[in-house]
DNA sequence: GCACTTGTGTTGTAGAGTGCAACGATATCA
DNA sequence: TGATATCGTTGCACTCTACAACACAAGTGC
């Protein structure tokens, strides 16, 4: 670390440097689900029966955005809408059996990819960078 | 290391997860200056007269986005291009002095935003964390 | 019950970013 | 000289995105 970059420095160019690619690795390696749907997706099988609304927030993205995503994949047949029975204007998202298939398969292959580049690491590094992620993630989401 | 996640799963979905705020978040901070074209200044500011194919190569895009993005830069006075002597076919491309000011602004108000972010972090930790996404993005470009 | 406000999602519109393909200009080499 | 390769630009089509306007449902005050 020389002593005229500070690890902020270090940290914001190599963060900048990431998102930069990560379009371009996500597009390469899965053509037919993009970064967004991939995380939709995900988010889904984490939550089942969110609202889009909830998706627009936690993505920093606009509802209309969101809206047109769900259509897709709802189109694609990856998930399905069932409108909440308590409030006939919210539609709780579901993931479909396609759209299991689909996750587990685009995860698997960014999985192997990351394994590759992550093969050489000491598992502590890696539990330590897992961990410090996390932790800027979760900073980033308390000071918007 | 929890037995159900691995830290590989930690690391690919958080890293997911930045990837999908960092263009709203810049966009946010800096709606006068894209992801890419902070990207490229920065990078210009290291380099000076590099060439639009090393910044494709560099961000994995494809030459004419960067043609693209750089004619903006250029009509907003940020950059300059001179035509390399040795090597008629060349441009290099030099940071402008509106854009070296643009530049600093733009990482100095980014900078604010995530010191706040990471000033409760011990600088030991930010140390690791900044040397990690380091090796991590050098993996990444390694293992294309 | 009836307006008024709020929350949820959709659609129209416009703009930025991107990749691919085709092209012109320049350089290199046989 | 002619063939091939490299660098950058442009035409085209597509996706992602935000903003604004809208329809519909739910709650609120009268």
């Amino acid at each position: 670390m020389a002593a005229r970059e500070s690890s902020l420095d270090v940290v914001q160019r190599e963060l900048t440097a990431f998102a930069r690619r990560a379009r371009a690795t996500a597009a390469r390696m899965h053509p037919e689900l993009s970064l967004v749907s991939y995380t939709i997706l995900s988010h889904l099988e984490e939550r089942q029966g969110c609202r889009a609304t909830d998706l627009a927030a936690h993505y920093m993205l606009d509802k209309s955005t969101v809206s047109r995503q769900v259509a897709a994949l709802e189109k694609m047949g990856f998930i399905e809408r069932r409108v909440d029975e308590s409030d006939h204007r919210v539609q709780l998202l579901h993931l479909a059996p396609g759209g299991e298939e689909i996750l587990a398969s685009a995860r698997s292959s960014r999985q192997e990819s990351i394994q590759a580049r992550l093969a050489d690491w000491d598992p502590e590094d890696l539990a330590r960078f897992a961990s410090y992620l996390v932790r800027y993630n979760a900073d980033a989401a308390a000071h918007p």
